[in-house]
RNA sequence: GCCUUGGUGGUGGAAUGGUAGACACGCAGGACUUAAAAUCCUGUAGUAGCAAUACUGUGCGGGUUCAAGUCCCGCCCGAGGUACCA
């Protein structure tokens, strides 16, 4: 008596009886997987130590600002690629230092707080538990003792020490680097400039600020009114903040400012010592903006005032027609002629509230006004005009400029405006059309300077405006000082007090300052920061602290020295660690850091350099930016028809989804009638069922919209029907128009948003494939500093590639089988060929390149049978920086005890791939037409001798005979007619 | 505008001046299976041809070379960055 089967009983059980039949085990990356990453962790199998019998090698990852959305398997990109690379380095023999920390203090988590009244350090800690979860997954060989966090006390006591050190030093020209404060006081003494004994507190403090590295000034800042809150330079974009795009407007402001610009030509030279990309180091060149030139002074007439400016090109100061000064420029008012005031009140009132945004609006049009003095030349005695112009910034050179209206385009488009002089002093150019900027060719209507080429007429102009003392050669950098203060409350405390209003620093023992609680994670009400609700927040239950907290970019300044020795309370990092350590020796991270934390970074390090604390002036010899990952994102095509119809009752539309194919055919207009009609026959039907009472239904047109489908329950992009249905209530009874059977989504690259529905996390993939095949995918997706869109259609090329690979060693049944038998001469070829291109591509960061090149010897060894275990034993090495998990096991199943970690990097011996023969291409012109193998050991008149007296090369000749043969060993036989 | 990049099949991408399109995806066909999935095999730049083969092909136009995706000159287009910086 049997079970009677229904006909789905059935279908089950013989795909059960199916799968017994065949008792292969595929390799289960799961259990795999998890058993390795428990294994490392429990085993700190990634724990690293000063061993100073060993070279080092430090890899540093840029570290992330743990943000509520978790990573998205853009994030991994760079982490990948430095895990491969420090994975790789350890095989080689180095003590590797390859830590990760997290950017904890910034914006995001004080919004949050602002808005739920949960305090940041909470969302940060959260946030940071789900990255950490995440990176954990993928199989980073980070040493987490290691792990440092901004937001840590123990981590910012000596960012604010730092801070204190900034704040006790000066940059001593004569030396070229930072000093103790001691020096400079000792140093104004011998001057004499000063009665230093005599001066008051406040005097001395005035006159110290002035040099200090740390210092408190009125600056002209980027003054965010939402945010309450100062930004850099580099926080705002297009006239709003960078983060919650809210209006940015120009304040006076009394700001802490780090003095950068003391570094600016140091931060430029050294450049050229570090292998930086080309990109970053152009990006930071541009921003330092040096410019040579000189200072003029000019008299102004029927007064005791001078006019400075700054030109880069005092050879053309024959050429001046006029002079354009700032609208904030300091001598406005004094230079204003009774007659002209109205007009110039008007315009530098209209110009001071022209926001940021606007004058960038509108780069185009030219305003100024006159204001009514006149400066003479200081050659030729003529009278020049004063204008004020907002294309002059008062913040760069002296905020007045000599105008050369025929060599400046600026000056040109301001003299076309406003009518004024336009005169060529240098040939070449035509100022009818435009001004002639090419510093080359003879100067002209230049009196002395008559004649000689520009670069020459330079120098000489020069050397006469030092000697007559009208001004001198000077350089300018584009590069400002950093501004240090933020009004708000997620950032370290500055180390601050004020006494009877002089700034003093707490002392270094005092440290840290703790970032107090407050009720509140808004500005008070008179406008103060946040810190200022602090209760009993006093230094010493007396002083008034520093309000303000440090901008987001100072812990990352500094930490790649605090991974060499993290636990340390004494130190900032022991002499021993940074010793051993010195600086970094990969640093991979995005490029949107150009200029702003690479600058920073570098800053600081050349300071802590300088006052002897570390033996570096760089922080990262090698830097490499991984590209952005772009998002891909999945649409589905909704019928929107419109209808007419008799009643006026609300009607329910329809939820019809169309493929791509139909979608685009209705679109473009090519859709057939007969098509068309049954799209139409289809939503007429649907809709009267779903609006009964409807009367004289009539559809108007047949159209399509496209919606976002999380691309999720997308795969290759046909969607998942069942998954669609079920993701939302309204979806549950949508109708699917297909051809095929599949419903085909569209694509789109946009940027990888939750709102597009386009966000692939890691742990999904992770799931789905493993970790060792995303790892894979990430770098077989093409070269690491290319963008790229992620499109997860080909992930199961390395699905399979790693199920081959687990298959080499193992037999038909499933069984790990490997045998002790010595490889013949195919197998060694295959293994030394792989060798020698991956240490190739791994240091050249070429990693794409070596995916493939796995692939092909695992298909050649498959091809080959191989199982041998002396070829299985070092593949698993090689492929372990990549698919660290598959390899350890396979490393574990090959009777190792020890971590594959701590295996040797193969060596690569040329002998096996050395050749005896060569397939020539034999080509005639340079097109290659057919193949022939000589021996390579034949000489280049030999194989040119063989090739003529072949049959198909006569072929090829037609009776002539050949100009050239040219013969290139194991390369190519060309053959000219 | 300037700086930095990049432009190669249906797609991602390979190519020290020396066989363009490695490797992978997709697609097509086949094997196994009652069937499907998985797996394996074959083909896959375009045009013409049953085929052998021929021609055309690395954004465009020139050049250097026996030989150019690669080097040089001049353009076009895309991406990213940056800007009244005197």
């Amino acid at each position: 008596m049997g079970i009677p089967f229904s006909p789905l009983i059935l279908k089950q059980y013989s795909l059960f009886s199916q799968h017994l039949k065949s008792n292969y085990v595929e390799y289960n990356f799961r259990e795999v997987e998890a058993k390795w990453r428990a294994h490392w962790a429990s085993n700190k199998t990634f724990k690293t130590e000063i061993d100073s019998a060993k070279p080092k090698s430090y890899v540093l990852d840029m570290f992330p600002y743990p943000s509520g959305a978790g990573l998205h398997v853009g994030h991994p990109l760079g982490y990948i690629a430095s895990d491969i690379f420090a994975r790789y380095k350890r095989l080689k023999g180095f003590n590797v230092l390859h830590p990760m920390g997290y950017d904890s203090f910034g914006l995001p988590a004080e919004q949050y707080a602002i808005q739920t009244g949960q305090h940041p350090a909470i969302t940060t800690k959260d946030n940071i538990n789900r990255y950490r979860e995440q990176m954990d997954k993928i199989g980073f060989s980070f040493d987490w003792d290691r792990e440092v966090r901004t937001s840590d006390p123990s981590y910012y006591k000596w960012t604010q020490w730092i801070f204190i050190q900034l704040f006790n030093s000066w940059y001593n020209p004569a030396t070229n680097k930072a000093e103790k404060i001691e020096t400079l006081i000792a140093q104004i003494e011998i001057e004499g400039k000063y009665q230093w004994e005599n001066l008051s507190e406040k005097e001395k403090s005035d006159l110290l600020l002035e040099h200090r590295l740390a210092f408190l000034s009125e600056t002209m800042v980027n003054w965010c009114p939402t945010l309450g809150t100062v930004l850099a330079n580099d926080e705002v974009k297009d006239g709003v903040s960078e983060r919650g795009g809210h209006p940015v407007e120009r304040k006076k402001m009394l700001q802490w400012s780090l003095r950068i610009t003391a570094y600016a030509e140091r931060l430029l030279n050294d450049l050229n010592g570090i292998d930086w990309t080309e990109s970053i180091k152009e990006a930071q060149r541009n921003w330092i903006g040096k410019s040579t030139g000189s200072s003029l002074k000019f008299k102004v007439q029927g007064s005791n005032l001078d006019l400075e400016v700054f030109t880069t090109r005092p050879d053309t100061i024959f050429g001046v027609s006029f002079l354009v000064i700032a609208p904030e420029h300091e001598h406005i008012a004094a230079l204003t002629s009774a007659h002209q005031k109205s007009a110039v009140d008007a315009y530098v009132e209209k110009a001071k509230n022209r926001s940021e945004r606007e004058r960038m609006a509108d780069v185009k049009s030219v305003t100024g006004v006159f204001t009514g003095s006149y400066v003479v030349h200081p050659f030729t005695g003529k009278d020049i005009p004063v204008w004020i112009g907002d294309y002059v910034l008062a913040g760069y050179g002296t905020g007045a400029v000599m105008a050369v209206a025929g060599h400046d385009s600026r000056d040109y488009a301001f003299a076309k405006t406003f009518q004024l002089p336009i005169m060529p002093v240098v040939e070449g150019g035509n100022i009818e059309e435009e001004a002639y900027e090419a510093k080359q060719g003879k100067m002209i209507n230049s009196d002395f300077l008559n004649g000689l080429e520009v670069k020459d007429a330079m120098k000489k102009i020069i050397a006469v405006i030092e000697e007559k003392s009208l001004g001198k050669g000077k350089t300018n950098y584009r590069l400002r000082d950093a501004v240090f203060g933020r009004q708000r409350y997620w950032g370290e405390p500055i180390p601050v007090y004020y006494k009877d209003g002089i700034p003093m620093v707490v002392d270094a023992s005092e440290l840290p300052l703790i970032l107090p609680e407050v009720d509140k994670y808004l500005p008070t009400l008179n406008g103060e920061p946040p810190l200022a609700r602090a209760a009993d927040w006093k230094y010493h239950g007396k002083y008034e602290y520093e309000y303000s907290t440090m901008p987001g970019w100072a812990g990352s300044s500094w930490y790649f020295l605090r991974y060499m020795d993290p636990h340390n309370d004494k130190e900032l990092v022991s002499k021993e660690a940074v010793e051993y350590w010195k600086n970094i020796d990969l640093y991979i991270g995005g490029s949107e850091h150009a200029t702003g934390h690479l600058l920073y970074v570098r800053f600081w390090t050349k300071f802590l350099y300088d006052r002897g604390y570390i033996p570096v002036n760089e922080p990262a010899q090698k830097l490499i930016n991984q590209g952005m990952i772009q998002g891909r994102s999945n649409f589905v095509y909704r019928i929107k028809p419109l209808f007419s119809c008799g009643s006026d009752e609300s009607v329910v539309l329809p939820l019809i989804f169309v493929s791509m194919p139909i979608h685009d055919r209705i679109q473009n207009r090519n859709i057939d009638d007969l098509e068309k009609r049954n799209l139409e026959k289809v939503s007429l039907d649907a809709f009267i069922r779903l609006n009964p009472t409807a009367e004289n239904v009539n559809l108007m047109r047949l159209e399509t919209t496209a919606l976002h489908v999380d691309v999720n329950i997308v795969e290759n992009d046909v969607l998942d029907i069942e998954k669609f249905k079920a993701s939302r209530e309204e979806y549950k009874n949508a109708e699917f128009i297909v051809e095929d059977e599949k419903y085909i989504c569209g694509a789109e690259v946009e940027k990888m948003s939750k709102s597009k529905y386009n966000v692939v996390s890691p742990d999904s993939i992770v799931e789905k494939h493993g970790a060792d095949c995303l790892r894979l995918y990430e770098m077989f997706l093409g070269p690491l500093e290319l963008s790229k869109p992620w499109n997860t259609n080909s992930i199961s090329g390395t699905s399979n590639f790693i199920r081959r690979l687990w298959r080499l060693y193992h037999d038909a049944d499933g069984n790990f089988a490997v045998s002790d038998e010595a490889p013949n001469k195919e197998e060694f070829k295959a293994l030394h060929k792989i060798i020698k291109k991956v240490q190739e591509d791994i240091e050249g960061f070429s990693f794409n390149t070596s995916v493939s090149s796995f692939m092909i010897a695992v298909n050649e060894l498959t091809a080959l049978k191989c199982n041998k275990s002396a070829i299985l034993a070092d593949l698993a090495v090689l492929i372990s920086p990549y698919a660290p998990f598959v390899a350890e096991e396979l490393w574990e199943k090959l009777g190792n005890t020890t971590s594959i970690t701590f295996a040797k990097f193969p060596e690569f011996k040329a002998e096996y791939l050395v050749e005896s023969a060569f397939s020539y291409p034999i080509s005639f012109n340079g097109k290659t037409r057919f193949f022939h193998e000589f021996d390579l050991s034949l000489s280049k008149e030999d194989v040119e001798k063989e090739v003529m007296a072949m049959e198909q090369t006569q072929k090829y000749l037609e009776g002539k005979a050949p100009k050239k043969v040219i013969v290139v060993p194991g390369k190519i036989v060309n053959i000219v007619l």
